[in-house]
DNA sequence: TCTGGGGTCCTAGGACCC
DNA sequence: TCTGGGGTCCTAGGACCC
């Protein structure tokens, strides 16, 4: 049996927990770059405020009531995803984290000592006692039908945010399923609902009632799985230790469009610094880099240009000065004068856990000297808290940095910004 | 003027091997 | 008339998730 935990309007609701003033008030969180809604409290919701609508869309919009915007606030919504975390291992010993707002929990043989839906609602009160969080909690004996349940959970308010699907109660199941649209399946994105609706099939339940292998034929063995875990048939097991990363992007849109090469290769060392940081805090080394840069999509008066190019490296490497390198030489082949560039990464492939290749043991390229001291270096004083070292093709302020014009304070974890209440 | 970022998995097709 | 079989690896593209 397994339970799904998620945080209602995460970001939303990280924001309000330190402004008791918003209670009750809309509240929606905008992507990086302030470009578009990614949360809403249920105060926006109902207002029609939309996932995914664009800021300079919203704000010319006529509401009936003053709707609260932020910035994406990272910092804080990471560690108030770490409260809530720490809160549900305390009540669930096996557990996968999912997302930054999602847990599943191992819970079987809970109901030795305790109901499903009573241990939910301990799992509901501790972590709102802890955070000022409210999750909803769903629970099957397949993931996709946690998942479902969850949904549901959120669905009925008679629920409370808690909903069960016990085993034993298939009637309820199928009642569910038949309640539950088809695209709200858990792997069921747009196309495939498309697709699904195009052979009649609308439901959750319908979905389940698919012969799995006709699905596999006409869909593919992903959405076979689902159709066997709406049935009671766990497919996808729970993840206690998360398996090591193949990938690692670093990419940002501007805050204004780039039109100079010096500008966006200013951008492009900065990505590859990041990632390759990241590749050392997963203690892997990579022997690909790519870099990709594209115009805006949605200028309709300007030619659109996208391109990536890559290397491959003969040695294994985290060393940010080799990747830097490798990344620039890829942004020279696919650079272009004459676009606005709005966006640009720089992605990591092909990890090994050790530097040395072992096809190359009499290549004549020999790995740079005291290379690991300099990254550790480097990692260990930009960990410190006191400061900041950087390579210098990052430049220093750039004027295309990406906007965060309503950032609220990190709450969490910066002494200079901790709340302040005020007694009178 | 202005539309996010970071991941995973699967499949098909081509290159290449013996 | 008529030109094999079986495999691996890599890449690109498409789907999904939050």
């Amino acid at each position: 049996m397994f339970a799904l935990a998620d945080v209602n309007a995460f970001y939303a609701s990280c924001e309000k927990v330190f402004r008791p003033d918003l209670r009750g008030k809309p509240v929606a969180v905008l992507s990086n770059n302030d470009g578009c809604v990614i949360a809403r409290s249920a105060e926006a919701k109902r207002l029609g405020i939309k996932m995914g609508m664009p800021w300079f869309q919203l704000r010319q919009m006529q509401l009936p009531e003053k709707l609260h915007i932020f910035s994406s606030n990272y910092e804080l919504y990471a560690s108030m995803s770490n409260r809530v975390m720490s809160h549900l291992e305390e009540l669930a010993p096996r557990v996968e984290q999912y997302s930054i707002d999602e847990m599943f929990l191992d819970i079987r043989g809970i109901d030795n000592c305790i109901d499903f839906e009573d241990f939910g609602r301990q799992l509901r009160e501790h972590v709102k006692n802890g955070t000022g969080l409210t999750i909803g909690v769903g629970m099957g004996i397949s993931k996709t039908l946690a998942k479902s349940a969850q949904w549901g959970s959120k669905e009925w308010p008679q629920f409370h945010g808690v909903l069960a699907l016990s085993p034993g109660n298939r009637q309820r199941t199928a009642k569910l399923l038949s309640l539950q649209p088809v695209g709200e399946v858990w792997g069921v994105g747009n196309r495939l609902t498309k697709k699904l609706h195009a052979m009649g099939i609308t439901t959750a339940l319908q979905l389940a009632q698919s012969s799995p292998a006709f699905i596999r034929r006409n869909f593919s063995v992903v959405l076979e799985r689902t159709v066997r875990e709406l049935n009671g048939e766990p497919c996808i097991s729970l993840e206690e230790t998360p398996p090591p990363k193949q990938q690692i992007v670093c990419s940002r849109s501007f805050g204004e469009r780039i039109t100079t090469y010096d500008a966006l290769r200013q951008a492009i060392c900065q990505y590859a610094e990041r990632a390759a940081e990241k590749l050392r805090g997963e203690r892997q080394y990579c022997r690909h880099i790519a870099v990709f840069v594209k115009t805006s999509p949605f200028a309709v008066n300007e030619t659109y240009y996208g391109n990536v190019a890559s290397e491959k490296l003969m040695n294994p490497t985290r060393d940010t000065r080799d990747i830097i390198a490798a990344a620039v030489k890829s942004l020279d082949r696919i650079w272009l004068d004459g676009y606005r560039y709005a966006k640009a990464g720089v992605m990591l492939n092909d990890f090994t856990p050790t530097g040395v290749s072992q096809l190359n043991l009499f290549d004549e390229i020999l790995p740079r000297a005291h290379s690991e001291q300099l990254m550790k270096a480097l990692d260990s004083i930009n960990h410190s808290g006191l400061g900041k070292v950087w390579f210098a093709g990052r430049g220093i302020a750039p004027e295309w940095q990406m906007k965060r014009e309503m950032l609220s304070p990190a709450y969490t974890t910066r002494w200079s910004e901790i709340p302040v209440a005020a007694i009178r």
